[in-house]
RNA sequence: GCCCGAGUGGCGGAAUGGUAUACGCAGCGGACUUAAAAUCCGUGGCCGCAAGGCGUGUGGGUUCGACUCCCACCUCGGGCACCA
């Protein structure tokens, strides 16, 4: 009986000896020549939950690519940390009267034991955890920098605050003028801005925790509030964060993921004058529109509920008892209401109208929740006939419609109108004379090949008369940095009723949590650090006079916008990290993490970086881009049940019987279907459970094994066995001790049916060659098949208790396994009678000569048909073949009394016959 | 509605213009066994006795040849969503 591969003993003995040895510790720069490698996985949160089996998907994936970069000779660097921060601490900390800081390390003792029995290639000298007061304390550095600095638009780049040039006149106003100016351009700022709050729970939650307009924890609705909170300016780098994308090899999907999250539109700013008799009330409403050229088109505006506007000018308003009735309802709203009901609602302000600068006539002013106030200038001007929305507010309204059905002829004349009564009315606009082409109407809007040369003519005729100037607005809004909660980095700024907010002297960082004894936010909604008054009161590092230290604290993604350069240089005490080791270590090579971090996590991550860049506290060698490349993994799912309702139904309800799925208790069909692992379907697959079973090595291969890295793929209870059983086979091989050299081989008579010497050889070959391509293309599963397909082909012959190869053939074999299957392959290297690490030693090279066959199999078609098959000398001329292919016999059936009017042969591969 | 991805045996999947279904699971037949498990050998898209025909979501097209390229559509999954 063939004895099973015994992981373990093999896995537990040496898990101890890599890290005794260090197998897998990065040398520093300086010790090494080598050329550096820094491959990298999102660090995880260590939850209560334990390790996914999501996750040791792409940590073996990158333990692949960055074993094989060892083996190439690289000096590697693969890290692992904790990003320990984070609400499900802080909940435990509320319900059990303990600190948080207990239940994060319960959970990342458990991480460090599940991650470490996977047998990863991490560099354990490097671990690192956000929530160490020697980690955070660069954190908090990184804040007051980004405190203390400004963006200069015009160099388009971070600079000190002291740098920031300050107007004469606000010079003269005096110091408190000076400060506000000062405070009104730095990164970060604190300011009033609407948030989620949850009425039951007394807590302000991030959007991440209000999805849909529900909150996170008690599910019951959230309503909007206005807080101060700390902001970070994000938007600064709108455009460097989407052009910067160039230099980088990022997915598609993730540049564009992040690029329409960004939101870039271009177009223009138009002021519209509010028609007035008195002068001395006038007024403006400023719009921005991304199709100038419509402006002809804009029949009305319309103004967001909590429009600014609305309130100055009240007094003119007629029907300001309904006005106000609307912007309350519209205040009430949630945002799932307006998710849900979509359908327009508006009051007209009546007694007051806009001026259409192109056309010189008056057009009503409404107000309407679908124009947002956080987005423009939160009005807009409405071209019911070139935009969907406008268009189906104006017919529920009754508004004009008007058309503008030729490109706007700056001169003489102008569109045609045509109102929503059918009458004609003439457009004109004195300016130049726009010459260009006819513009395409399609459904009844607008468009075109030279729409873009109508908008420029438009923003130049705007900025002309002073009305307008060209202007690019984005979607995504300044980053709010402040969360009421305990379980985070303290913000380090005082506020001195003196000074104004001073950041805390870098010689008083880190400034540590403090216990509380109740976890619970106040009633006002603030951090659980505003209960405790001799934290809080304190005094002003620049004055010297009482001061209030800020309660709030840094959000999750704070901690891991920067880690990935700690590991650099991580027991460093005087700077984050030091800049040779920056310089030698950044950028990340490739950096592997979930789709969904790509609008979050990347994002701030990447602005993070480049502000420090800017400041000069990452080295300029090391680039603007913090990751060179960066990949995503999938999810692995699980298989689950529907009922005949299409109810899902746990899985431990269901049992399988002659190839149906029935429910047990009722014996009604279930369907199998896929979906997300949950405990409520009973369908959770424990690493603990899968490592126990089968150990480390088979469940690493299987997720390689289970489907495209790319791709979601269902867990399979059954599909694991087929990767255990060859695991055990390659032990098996292993186990053969005697192996031939090459001369005996060919001596041996394993030259007869079957595989001979030089076929395996080939096969070899071809296999170090495919699979160090499929683990660059990172396409593990095609990979772990070619390993397979090589290893049945060795184990063909293991019954003869003497495996045909050599012994040098043989190693080359364990080690492109290796990276795979790590600890079955240290020990049958070690057992072969090696003293180091199979994973220090030199990936194998191939020989592309031997890969090609003498002969080759061609497959012969007639009229597209495969007819035949014909083994040709590989260097075969055509017309040799083609005489071969025309005497195989099934084809000469095919080609007998026919004229072949065609024939073509594709080299190696097809002859193809069209008679 | 917009953007992205995917549809191939009973199942996970392979093949990016050249013999569709590699590799693995399940199934079926056999060997070993008192028996079972494990292991090994064989078999393996559908129709057909066969010759042969039909087959990669659907319908068209390009090509000697299409899972692969082009056009239109359907279904499923994910993201964004009144962004002017």
């Amino acid at each position: 009986m063939p004895e099973k591969y015994p992981f373990q003993e093999v896995e537990a003995k040496w898990q101890k000896i890599w890290e005794e040895q260090g197998t897998y510790r990065a040398s520093d720069p300086g010790e090494s020549k080598a050329e550096k490698y820094y491959g990298l996985v999102e660090f995880p949160y260590p939850s209560g939950e334990g390790l996914h089996v999501g996750h040791p998907r792409s940590y073996t994936a990158l333990d692949i690519m960055t074993r094989k970069k060892r083996m190439e000779g690289d000096n590697v660097l693969y890290p692992m940390g904790w990003d320990a921060f984070g609400l499900p601490a802080e909940n435990f900390a509320i319900k059990n009267k303990k600190h948080p800081a207990e239940f994060t390390a319960k959970n990342v003792a458990n991480y460090q034991r599940q991650t470490r029995m996977l047998g990863f290639g991490f560099d354990w000298s490097r671990e690192i955890n956000t929530t160490n007061p020697a980690y955070y304390k660069w954190t908090q550095w990184m804040f007051s920098r980004f405190f203390n600095s400004y963006f200069d638009d015009k160099q388009q780049k971070a600079r000190p605050i002291e740098e920031l040039e300050i107007p004469a006149d606000v010079q003269v106003a005096g110091e408190v003028a000076v400060r506000e100016y000062r405070d009104a351009r730095r990164l970060a700022y604190k300011t009033k801005i609407t948030i989620n709050w949850c009425p039951r729970d007394k807590i302000g939650l991030a959007n991440e925790e209000a999805v849909g307009g529900v909150c996170d924890r008690c599910h019951g609705p959230v309503e909007k509030r206005e807080k101060e909170q700390w902001m970070l300016r994000i938007t600064k780098y709108a455009d460097r964060l989407i052009d910067e994308l160039a230099q980088v090899n990022f997915l598609d999907k993730i540049k564009t993921q992040q690029i329409n999250w960004i939101g870039r539109s271009e177009g223009a700013s138009v002021k519209f004058q509010v028609a007035s008799s008195k002068s001395q009330d006038a007024a403006e409403i400023e719009v921005f529109t991304t199709r100038p050229d419509t402006l002809f088109g804009a029949t009305y505006m319309v103004l967001s509920p909590e429009h600014e506007l609305v309130k100055n000018l009240e007094s003119r308003i007629s029907n300001l008892e309904e006005v106000k009735n609307y912007q309350e309802a519209a205040a009430k709203k949630s945002d799932l209401e307006r998710q849900e009901n979509k359908e327009k609602t508006g009051v007209e302000l009546k007694g007051i109208a806009a001026i259409n600068p192109t056309t010189g006539k008056e057009i009503p002013i409404w107000i309407a929740d679908y124009v947002l106030a956080d987005y423009g200038t939160g009005a807009i001007m409405a071209v019911p006939a070139h935009d969907e929305r406008d268009f189906e507010f104006a017919k529920k309204f009754g508004l004009p419609i008007v058309k503008v059905v030729q490109p706007p002829a700056l001169d003489s004349c102008a569109g045609i109108s045509i109102s929503t009564k059918g009458q004609l009315d003439d457009l004109r606009l004195e300016s130049e004379c726009w010459s260009g082409q006819g513009i395409a109407i399609n459904s009844g809007f607008i468009d075109g090949l030279e729409t873009a040369k109508a908008k420029e003519k438009m923003i130049a005729w705007l900025e002309g008369q002073g009305i307008g100037e060209r202007k690019v607005n984005y979607k995504f809004r300044d980053w709010v940095f402040s969360r009421q909660r305990y379980w985070g980095e303290p913000i380090p700024l005082v506020y001195c009723s003196k000074c104004g907010w001073v950041a805390l002297p870098d010689s008083e960082l880190p400034l540590e949590l403090p216990d509380v004894a109740n976890y619970e936010p106040t009633d006002t909604g603030d951090s659980p650090l505003a209960s405790i008054p001799e934290w809080v009161n304190t005094k002003c590092p620049h004055c010297g006079g009482a001061a209030r230290r800020e309660t709030d604290t840094m959000p999750g993604w704070a901690g891991s916008s920067w880690y990935f350069m700690r590991y650099c240089d991580p027991h460093n005490d005087k700077e984050f990290a030091a800049a040779e080791k920056l310089k030698y270590w950044m950028p990340v090579d490739l950096y592997n993490g979930g789709m969904e971090h790509t609008t979050l996590h990347l994002l701030y991550s990447r602005f993070w970086y480049k502000v420090l860049f800017d400041l000069g506290f990452v080295p300029a060698e090391c680039g603007s881009e913090p990751y060179r490349a960066r990949v995503s993994h999938a999810m692995i799912l699980a298989y689950a049940y529907e009922d005949k309702n299409g109810h899902l139904i746990p899985s431990d309800t269901v049992e399988e019987r002659d190839g149906k799925f029935v429910v047990t208790e009722t014996g009604e069909e279930a369907t199998q279907v896929i979906a997300k692992m949950s405990k409520s379907l009973k369908n959770v697959v424990n690493p603990d459970d899968v490592v126990a079973d089968y150990g480390a090595d088979v469940m690493r291969m299987y997720e390689m094994f289970i489907g495209p890295y790319d791709m979601d793929a269902p867990w399979s209870t059954q599909g694991i066995i087929g990767v255990r059983r060859f695991l055990d086979k390659v032990w098996g091989i292993g186990q053969n001790g005697a192996r031939s050299p090459k001369s005996d081989m060919k001596a041996s008579g394993m030259t007869g049916s079957g595989l001979r010497a030089p076929s395996y050889e080939r096969l070899l070959n071809y296999t170090i060659k495919k699979v160090g391509e499929d683990i660059d293309g990172m396409h593990f599963n095609t990979a772990v098949s070619q390993l397979m397909i090589l290893t049945n082909e060795l184990s063909n012959f293991a019954a003869s208790s003497h495996v045909p190869t050599s012994q040098e053939d043989y190693e080359a074999y364990l080690k492109i396994l290796a990276p795979f299957a790590p600890h079955l392959a240290e020990e049958l290297w070690h057992r072969l009678g090696h003293e180091d690490s199979i994973h220090r030693s030199p990936w194998p090279k191939y020989d592309e000569s031997k890969i090609v066959a003498d002969t080759v199999a061609v497959a012969v078609q007639v009229n597209g048909k495969v007819r035949g098959q014909i083994e040709v000398a590989i260097d075969a001329g055509e017309q040799t073949v083609l005489d071969a292919a025309k005497n195989e016999p099934n084809v000469k059936k095919y080609l007998e009394g026919q004229n072949v009017k065609k024939a073509i042969y594709v080299k190696g591969k097809i002859v193809s016959f069209v008679v």
